[in-house]
DNA sequence: GAATATACGGAGCAGTGTTCCGTTTGGCAA
DNA sequence: TTGCCAAACGGAACACTGCTCCGTATATTC
Protein backbone atom coordinates (compact mmCIF):
# COMPACT_ATOMS: atom_id res chain seq x y z
CA UNK A 1 0.00 0.00 0.00
CA UNK A 2 1.09 3.79 -0.09
CA UNK A 3 2.95 4.50 -3.09
CA UNK A 4 1.09 6.75 -5.72
CA UNK A 5 1.89 5.83 -9.69
CA UNK A 6 0.28 2.40 -8.33
CA UNK A 7 -0.82 -0.56 -11.10
CA UNK A 8 -1.61 0.67 -14.48
CA UNK A 9 -2.30 4.02 -16.35
CA UNK A 10 -5.65 5.11 -18.14
CA UNK A 11 -6.42 3.87 -21.13
CA UNK A 12 -5.68 6.39 -24.00
CA UNK A 13 -9.37 6.38 -24.96
CA UNK A 14 -10.85 6.61 -21.41
CA UNK A 15 -8.48 9.43 -21.02
CA UNK A 16 -10.27 11.21 -24.30
CA UNK A 17 -13.75 10.62 -23.02
CA UNK A 18 -13.28 11.68 -19.96
CA UNK A 19 -12.14 15.40 -20.69
CA UNK A 20 -14.77 14.94 -23.70
CA UNK A 21 -17.52 14.20 -21.15
CA UNK A 22 -15.70 17.26 -19.04
CA UNK A 23 -16.19 19.40 -21.88
CA UNK A 24 -20.11 18.39 -22.73
CA UNK A 25 -21.43 18.72 -19.06
CA UNK A 26 -19.82 21.45 -18.76
CA UNK A 27 -21.48 22.76 -22.26
CA UNK A 28 -25.10 21.16 -21.35
CA UNK A 29 -25.25 22.31 -17.52
CA UNK A 30 -24.59 26.15 -18.83
CA UNK A 31 -27.43 25.22 -21.79
CA UNK A 32 -29.79 23.18 -19.60
CA UNK A 33 -28.97 23.23 -15.99
CA UNK A 34 -27.31 20.75 -13.78
CA UNK A 35 -30.73 18.94 -13.96
CA UNK A 36 -29.77 18.10 -17.76
CA UNK A 37 -30.26 14.44 -18.75
CA UNK A 38 -27.79 12.33 -18.71
CA UNK A 39 -28.47 11.36 -21.83
CA UNK A 40 -28.22 14.90 -23.16
CA UNK A 41 -24.64 14.72 -21.81
CA UNK A 42 -23.45 11.17 -23.24
CA UNK A 43 -24.92 12.55 -26.42
CA UNK A 44 -23.35 15.90 -25.87
CA UNK A 45 -20.13 14.03 -25.72
CA UNK A 46 -20.61 11.45 -28.34
CA UNK A 47 -20.17 8.49 -25.54
CA UNK A 48 -22.62 5.91 -24.62
CA UNK A 49 -24.66 5.83 -21.10
CA UNK A 50 -22.37 3.00 -20.05
CA UNK A 51 -19.22 5.20 -20.13
CA UNK A 52 -20.66 8.21 -18.45
CA UNK A 53 -21.62 5.82 -15.74
CA UNK A 54 -18.19 4.17 -15.39
CA UNK A 55 -16.23 7.73 -15.19
CA UNK A 56 -18.91 9.52 -12.89
CA UNK A 57 -20.83 6.77 -10.79
CA UNK A 58 -23.18 9.42 -9.78
CA UNK A 59 -24.43 13.07 -11.33
CA UNK A 60 -22.48 14.93 -8.19
CA UNK A 61 -19.38 13.80 -9.04
CA UNK A 62 -19.37 14.93 -12.36
CA UNK A 63 -20.48 18.13 -10.79
CA UNK A 64 -18.09 18.49 -9.39
CA UNK A 65 -15.75 17.65 -11.25
CA UNK A 66 -16.98 20.28 -13.26
CA UNK A 67 -16.64 22.97 -10.65
CA UNK A 68 -13.72 22.15 -8.99
CA UNK A 69 -11.40 24.68 -10.32
CA UNK A 70 -13.88 27.33 -10.15
CA UNK A 71 -14.61 26.21 -6.43
CA UNK A 72 -10.45 26.39 -6.17
CA UNK A 73 -10.50 29.90 -7.71
CA UNK A 74 -12.76 30.87 -5.00
CA UNK A 75 -10.87 29.15 -1.84
CA UNK A 76 -7.61 30.65 -3.31
CA UNK A 77 -8.99 34.31 -3.45
CA UNK A 78 -9.44 34.40 0.59
CA UNK A 79 -6.41 35.12 2.15
CA UNK A 80 -5.93 37.66 -0.78
CA UNK A 81 -9.15 39.52 0.05
CA UNK A 82 -8.25 39.09 4.06
CA UNK A 83 -4.74 41.16 3.46
CA UNK A 84 -6.14 43.70 0.86
CA UNK A 85 -9.44 45.03 2.15
CA UNK A 86 -9.66 47.53 4.50
CA UNK A 87 -11.07 45.19 7.33
CA UNK A 88 -12.18 41.59 7.86
CA UNK A 89 -15.38 42.76 7.57
CA UNK A 90 -14.97 44.22 4.54
CA UNK A 91 -12.52 41.00 3.32
CA UNK A 92 -15.96 38.93 4.46
CA UNK A 93 -18.49 41.16 1.99
CA UNK A 94 -16.18 40.35 -0.74
CA UNK A 95 -15.36 36.85 -0.58
CA UNK A 96 -19.36 36.33 0.20
CA UNK A 97 -19.86 38.12 -2.99
CA UNK A 98 -17.20 35.49 -4.66
CA UNK A 99 -19.56 33.01 -3.18
CA UNK A 100 -22.51 34.13 -4.02
CA UNK A 101 -21.64 34.68 -7.56
CA UNK A 102 -20.44 31.54 -8.38
CA UNK A 103 -23.45 29.69 -7.16
CA UNK A 104 -26.09 32.15 -8.95
CA UNK A 105 -24.53 31.51 -12.40
CA UNK A 106 -24.33 27.63 -11.84
CA UNK A 107 -28.30 27.60 -12.56
CA UNK A 108 -29.58 24.40 -10.46
CA UNK A 109 -26.43 23.96 -8.78
CA UNK A 110 -27.69 23.57 -5.58
CA UNK A 111 -31.19 22.66 -6.06
CA UNK A 112 -29.45 19.62 -7.76
CA UNK A 113 -27.78 19.06 -4.88
CA UNK A 114 -30.95 19.05 -2.43
CA UNK A 115 -32.50 15.99 -4.84
CA UNK A 116 -30.61 13.09 -4.07
CA UNK A 117 -28.71 13.11 -0.34
CA UNK A 118 -26.00 11.18 -1.74
CA UNK A 119 -25.48 13.99 -4.56
CA UNK A 120 -25.42 15.88 -1.67
CA UNK A 121 -23.07 14.58 0.19
CA UNK A 122 -20.70 14.86 -2.29
CA UNK A 123 -20.88 18.16 -3.31
CA UNK A 124 -21.05 19.15 -0.13
CA UNK A 125 -17.80 17.71 0.79
CA UNK A 126 -16.08 20.08 -1.76
CA UNK A 127 -17.93 22.96 -0.38
CA UNK A 128 -16.51 22.06 3.13
CA UNK A 129 -13.06 21.01 2.14
CA UNK A 130 -12.06 23.86 0.51
CA UNK A 131 -14.50 26.58 1.02
CA UNK A 132 -15.01 25.97 4.73
CA UNK A 133 -11.27 26.51 5.91
CA UNK A 134 -11.30 30.19 4.01
CA UNK A 135 -14.34 31.06 5.61
CA UNK A 136 -13.14 30.23 8.79
CA UNK A 137 -9.94 32.27 8.12
CA UNK A 138 -12.28 35.57 7.39
CA UNK A 139 -14.31 35.04 10.19
CA UNK A 140 -11.94 34.31 13.13
CA UNK A 141 -10.06 37.47 11.41
CA UNK A 142 -13.51 39.15 11.75
CA UNK A 143 -14.00 38.20 15.31
CA UNK A 144 -10.86 38.91 16.42
CA UNK A 145 -11.39 42.95 15.34
CA UNK A 146 -14.18 42.57 16.99
CA UNK A 147 -16.38 42.89 14.14
CA UNK A 148 -18.94 40.00 13.96
CA UNK A 149 -20.40 37.96 16.62
CA UNK A 150 -19.03 34.59 16.97
CA UNK A 151 -21.13 32.27 14.25
CA UNK A 152 -19.63 28.94 13.13
CA UNK A 153 -18.57 29.14 9.23
CA UNK A 154 -20.32 26.26 8.42
CA UNK A 155 -23.58 28.01 9.80
CA UNK A 156 -22.85 31.09 7.28
CA UNK A 157 -21.76 29.05 4.72
CA UNK A 158 -24.85 26.96 4.20
CA UNK A 159 -27.13 29.82 4.62
CA UNK A 160 -25.86 30.89 2.14
CA UNK A 161 -25.80 28.41 -0.46
CA UNK A 162 -29.61 27.41 0.86
CA UNK A 163 -30.68 30.92 -0.02
CA UNK A 164 -28.58 31.53 -3.36
CA UNK A 165 -30.33 27.83 -4.36
CA UNK A 166 -33.68 29.42 -3.54
CA UNK A 167 -32.50 31.92 -5.60
CA UNK A 168 -32.19 30.34 -8.44
CA UNK A 169 -35.96 31.18 -10.12
CA UNK A 170 -35.49 34.84 -11.02
CA UNK A 171 -38.05 36.85 -9.99
CA UNK A 172 -37.85 40.77 -10.19
CA UNK A 173 -39.19 41.43 -6.71
CA UNK A 174 -36.58 39.13 -4.83
CA UNK A 175 -32.88 40.12 -4.49
CA UNK A 176 -30.63 37.28 -2.42
CA UNK A 177 -28.16 39.55 -2.84
CA UNK A 178 -30.13 41.94 -0.21
CA UNK A 179 -31.24 38.71 2.02
CA UNK A 180 -27.34 37.98 2.29
CA UNK A 181 -26.51 41.68 3.22
CA UNK A 182 -28.85 41.60 5.78
CA UNK A 183 -27.38 38.33 7.03
CA UNK A 184 -24.17 40.00 7.10
CA UNK A 185 -25.36 43.01 8.59
CA UNK A 186 -26.99 40.30 11.44
CA UNK A 187 -23.59 39.24 12.90
CA UNK A 188 -22.24 42.00 12.80
CA UNK A 189 -21.40 42.75 16.22
CA UNK B 1 -72.29 35.40 -14.11
CA UNK B 2 -71.96 36.25 -10.82
CA UNK B 3 -74.36 34.09 -7.83
CA UNK B 4 -72.91 31.50 -6.49
CA UNK B 5 -74.67 28.40 -5.91
CA UNK B 6 -74.64 28.65 -10.19
CA UNK B 7 -75.19 25.37 -12.35
CA UNK B 8 -75.29 21.85 -10.32
CA UNK B 9 -74.09 20.77 -7.29
CA UNK B 10 -71.45 17.84 -7.65
CA UNK B 11 -71.97 14.83 -7.15
CA UNK B 12 -71.85 12.74 -4.54
CA UNK B 13 -69.28 10.24 -5.33
CA UNK B 14 -67.41 13.23 -6.41
CA UNK B 15 -67.41 15.24 -2.91
CA UNK B 16 -66.47 11.35 -1.31
CA UNK B 17 -63.39 10.62 -3.82
CA UNK B 18 -62.12 14.78 -3.16
CA UNK B 19 -62.22 14.24 0.57
CA UNK B 20 -60.40 10.50 0.14
CA UNK B 21 -57.99 12.23 -2.02
CA UNK B 22 -57.15 14.84 1.08
CA UNK B 23 -57.16 12.38 3.44
CA UNK B 24 -54.84 10.35 1.74
CA UNK B 25 -52.58 12.99 0.34
CA UNK B 26 -52.29 14.21 4.13
CA UNK B 27 -50.79 10.78 5.15
CA UNK B 28 -48.61 10.49 2.11
CA UNK B 29 -47.09 13.57 2.64
CA UNK B 30 -46.30 12.96 6.25
CA UNK B 31 -44.97 9.53 5.26
CA UNK B 32 -43.18 9.88 2.02
CA UNK B 33 -43.06 13.50 1.50
CA UNK B 34 -44.68 15.81 -0.62
CA UNK B 35 -42.90 14.23 -3.52
CA UNK B 36 -44.94 10.86 -3.14
CA UNK B 37 -45.52 9.02 -6.32
CA UNK B 38 -49.19 10.48 -7.87
CA UNK B 39 -49.95 6.61 -8.13
CA UNK B 40 -49.14 5.61 -4.48
CA UNK B 41 -51.42 8.87 -3.15
CA UNK B 42 -54.29 7.44 -5.88
CA UNK B 43 -53.80 3.94 -4.29
CA UNK B 44 -53.80 5.36 -0.78
CA UNK B 45 -57.13 7.00 -1.42
CA UNK B 46 -58.63 3.93 -3.69
CA UNK B 47 -58.66 5.86 -6.54
CA UNK B 48 -57.45 5.61 -9.90
CA UNK B 49 -55.03 8.11 -11.60
CA UNK B 50 -57.42 10.00 -13.56
CA UNK B 51 -59.55 10.78 -10.48
CA UNK B 52 -56.82 12.20 -8.38
CA UNK B 53 -56.35 14.43 -11.79
CA UNK B 54 -59.36 15.94 -12.62
CA UNK B 55 -59.32 16.73 -8.97
CA UNK B 56 -56.22 18.68 -8.46
CA UNK B 57 -54.42 18.85 -11.68
CA UNK B 58 -51.11 19.74 -10.69
CA UNK B 59 -49.22 18.48 -7.69
CA UNK B 60 -49.27 21.92 -6.25
CA UNK B 61 -52.86 22.25 -6.08
CA UNK B 62 -53.30 19.20 -4.10
CA UNK B 63 -50.69 20.35 -2.08
CA UNK B 64 -52.50 23.88 -1.31
CA UNK B 65 -55.49 22.31 -0.70
CA UNK B 66 -54.20 19.92 2.20
CA UNK B 67 -52.06 22.76 3.85
CA UNK B 68 -54.67 25.41 3.18
CA UNK B 69 -55.95 25.81 7.03
CA UNK B 70 -52.13 25.37 8.31
CA UNK B 71 -51.09 28.48 5.94
CA UNK B 72 -54.91 30.22 7.45
CA UNK B 73 -54.34 29.66 11.23
CA UNK B 74 -50.50 30.79 10.65
CA UNK B 75 -52.11 33.95 9.12
CA UNK B 76 -54.53 34.24 11.54
CA UNK B 77 -52.27 34.18 14.09
CA UNK B 78 -50.54 37.39 13.14
CA UNK B 79 -53.00 40.01 14.39
CA UNK B 80 -53.24 38.22 17.91
CA UNK B 81 -49.15 38.61 18.37
CA UNK B 82 -49.17 41.82 17.28
CA UNK B 83 -51.63 42.90 19.63
CA UNK B 84 -49.87 40.80 22.68
CA UNK B 85 -46.30 40.81 22.44
CA UNK B 86 -44.77 43.22 24.38
CA UNK B 87 -43.12 45.29 20.62
CA UNK B 88 -43.54 44.96 17.36
CA UNK B 89 -40.62 43.10 16.53
CA UNK B 90 -41.04 40.71 19.50
CA UNK B 91 -44.44 39.89 17.48
CA UNK B 92 -42.36 39.99 14.08
CA UNK B 93 -39.91 37.04 15.75
CA UNK B 94 -42.86 35.14 17.44
CA UNK B 95 -44.73 35.26 13.99
CA UNK B 96 -41.69 34.24 11.79
CA UNK B 97 -40.97 31.27 14.64
CA UNK B 98 -44.41 30.02 13.57
CA UNK B 99 -44.39 30.26 10.03
CA UNK B 100 -40.76 28.35 10.08
CA UNK B 101 -42.20 25.72 12.53
CA UNK B 102 -44.88 25.39 9.53
CA UNK B 103 -42.42 24.95 6.52
CA UNK B 104 -39.87 22.75 8.61
CA UNK B 105 -42.45 20.04 9.61
CA UNK B 106 -43.68 19.98 5.85
CA UNK B 107 -40.37 17.83 4.61
CA UNK B 108 -40.05 18.69 1.07
CA UNK B 109 -42.61 20.91 0.85
CA UNK B 110 -40.83 23.95 -0.21
CA UNK B 111 -38.09 21.46 -2.07
CA UNK B 112 -41.20 20.56 -3.97
CA UNK B 113 -42.22 24.18 -5.03
CA UNK B 114 -38.76 24.34 -6.40
CA UNK B 115 -38.64 21.38 -9.34
CA UNK B 116 -41.28 22.65 -11.38
CA UNK B 117 -42.62 26.50 -12.00
CA UNK B 118 -46.20 25.83 -12.20
CA UNK B 119 -46.26 24.52 -8.83
CA UNK B 120 -44.00 27.46 -7.65
CA UNK B 121 -46.52 29.51 -8.60
CA UNK B 122 -49.50 28.32 -7.09
CA UNK B 123 -47.88 27.36 -3.46
CA UNK B 124 -46.40 30.94 -4.05
CA UNK B 125 -50.20 32.25 -4.69
CA UNK B 126 -50.94 30.90 -1.23
CA UNK B 127 -48.39 32.12 0.97
CA UNK B 128 -48.92 35.37 -1.41
CA UNK B 129 -52.31 35.57 -0.53
CA UNK B 130 -52.68 34.81 2.82
CA UNK B 131 -49.27 35.66 4.68
CA UNK B 132 -47.65 38.57 3.13
CA UNK B 133 -50.08 40.85 4.25
CA UNK B 134 -50.21 39.83 7.32
CA UNK B 135 -46.17 39.88 7.78
CA UNK B 136 -46.56 43.52 6.24
CA UNK B 137 -48.60 44.83 8.69
CA UNK B 138 -46.29 43.01 11.14
CA UNK B 139 -43.36 44.75 9.38
CA UNK B 140 -44.89 47.95 9.67
CA UNK B 141 -45.92 48.49 13.00
CA UNK B 142 -42.22 47.27 13.81
CA UNK B 143 -40.76 50.19 10.99
CA UNK B 144 -43.33 52.83 12.74
CA UNK B 145 -41.59 51.76 16.03
CA UNK B 146 -38.61 52.50 14.62
CA UNK B 147 -37.49 48.84 15.33
CA UNK B 148 -35.83 47.71 12.28
CA UNK B 149 -35.16 49.02 8.74
CA UNK B 150 -37.17 49.03 5.78
CA UNK B 151 -37.48 46.08 4.22
CA UNK B 152 -39.99 44.75 2.17
CA UNK B 153 -42.47 42.11 3.17
CA UNK B 154 -41.93 39.87 0.23
CA UNK B 155 -38.02 39.82 0.58
CA UNK B 156 -38.39 38.34 4.18
CA UNK B 157 -41.15 36.35 3.65
CA UNK B 158 -39.13 35.01 0.43
CA UNK B 159 -36.15 34.40 2.47
CA UNK B 160 -37.38 32.77 5.32
CA UNK B 161 -39.39 30.19 3.01
CA UNK B 162 -35.79 29.57 0.58
CA UNK B 163 -33.60 29.37 3.99
CA UNK B 164 -36.43 26.65 5.69
CA UNK B 165 -36.31 25.00 2.36
CA UNK B 166 -32.73 24.29 2.46
CA UNK B 167 -32.55 23.44 5.91
CA UNK B 168 -35.34 20.19 5.10
CA UNK B 169 -32.32 18.17 5.24
CA UNK B 170 -31.39 17.10 8.75
CA UNK B 171 -28.02 18.07 10.14
CA UNK B 172 -26.71 18.31 13.50
CA UNK B 173 -24.18 21.17 12.66
CA UNK B 174 -26.81 23.30 10.97
CA UNK B 175 -29.44 25.35 12.60
CA UNK B 176 -32.04 27.06 9.98
CA UNK B 177 -33.61 28.77 13.23
CA UNK B 178 -30.08 30.37 14.07
CA UNK B 179 -30.02 31.60 10.58
CA UNK B 180 -33.22 33.18 10.32
CA UNK B 181 -32.43 34.83 14.25
CA UNK B 182 -29.58 36.01 12.78
CA UNK B 183 -31.11 37.52 9.65
CA UNK B 184 -33.76 39.65 12.08
CA UNK B 185 -30.87 40.67 13.67
CA UNK B 186 -29.89 42.17 10.44
CA UNK B 187 -32.92 43.97 10.03
CA UNK B 188 -33.11 45.69 13.10
CA UNK B 189 -32.23 49.40 12.83
C1' DG C 1 -87.49 3.16 -14.95
C1' DA C 2 -85.04 5.24 -18.66
C1' DA C 3 -81.91 9.01 -20.21
C1' DT C 4 -77.92 11.71 -19.73
C1' DA C 5 -74.41 14.34 -17.97
C1' DT C 6 -70.91 13.50 -14.68
C1' DA C 7 -67.29 10.99 -12.84
C1' DC C 8 -64.39 6.97 -12.64
C1' DG C 9 -60.47 3.68 -13.57
C1' DG C 10 -56.52 2.18 -15.39
C1' DA C 11 -54.10 1.04 -19.68
C1' DG C 12 -50.82 3.34 -22.34
C1' DC C 13 -47.36 6.74 -23.79
C1' DA C 14 -43.28 9.42 -23.04
C1' DG C 15 -39.21 10.73 -20.49
C1' DT C 16 -35.60 9.57 -17.25
C1' DG C 17 -32.11 7.01 -14.23
C1' DT C 18 -29.45 2.94 -14.00
C1' DT C 19 -27.71 -1.62 -15.03
C1' DC C 20 -25.80 -5.30 -17.73
C1' DC C 21 -23.45 -7.70 -21.11
C1' DG C 22 -21.89 -8.64 -25.90
C1' DT C 23 -18.56 -6.16 -28.69
C1' DT C 24 -14.57 -3.33 -29.65
C1' DT C 25 -10.03 -1.57 -28.94
C1' DG C 26 -5.72 0.05 -26.88
C1' DG C 27 -1.41 -1.57 -25.03
C1' DC C 28 1.97 -5.02 -24.63
C1' DA C 29 4.62 -9.20 -25.33
C1' DA C 30 6.34 -12.47 -28.51
C1' DT D 1 4.11 -7.31 -37.07
C1' DT D 2 0.99 -10.11 -35.02
C1' DG D 3 -1.87 -11.95 -31.45
C1' DC D 4 -3.70 -11.68 -27.03
C1' DC D 5 -6.57 -9.93 -23.29
C1' DA D 6 -7.85 -6.81 -19.92
C1' DA D 7 -9.90 -2.39 -20.22
C1' DA D 8 -13.32 0.28 -22.04
C1' DC D 9 -17.26 1.03 -24.82
C1' DG D 10 -22.20 1.37 -26.41
C1' DG D 11 -26.78 1.00 -26.15
C1' DA D 12 -30.65 -2.22 -25.38
C1' DA D 13 -33.46 -3.19 -21.58
C1' DC D 14 -35.67 -2.52 -17.16
C1' DA D 15 -37.88 0.12 -13.53
C1' DC D 16 -40.29 3.99 -12.14
C1' DT D 17 -42.80 8.17 -12.74
C1' DG D 18 -45.95 11.94 -14.62
C1' DC D 19 -49.74 12.58 -17.34
C1' DT D 20 -53.53 11.70 -20.90
C1' DC D 21 -57.36 9.47 -22.96
C1' DC D 22 -61.41 7.02 -23.51
C1' DG D 23 -64.52 3.10 -22.68
C1' DT D 24 -67.25 2.12 -18.63
C1' DA D 25 -70.00 2.94 -14.49
C1' DT D 26 -73.12 5.64 -11.78
C1' DA D 27 -75.57 9.59 -9.64
C1' DT D 28 -79.20 12.48 -10.72
C1' DT D 29 -83.25 13.99 -13.11
C1' DC D 30 -87.66 13.50 -15.24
Amino acid sequence: MGAGESTTAKRADARRNEKALLDAAAAVFVSDGVDAPVRRIAAEAGVGMGTIYRHFPTRADLVVAVYRHQVDACAEAGPALLASAESPFAALRQWVDLFVDFLVTKHGLAAATRNDPDGFATLHGLFLERLLPVLTDILAAARAAGEIVDVPAYQLLRAIGDICAGAERVDPDYDAKLTIRLLLDGIRG
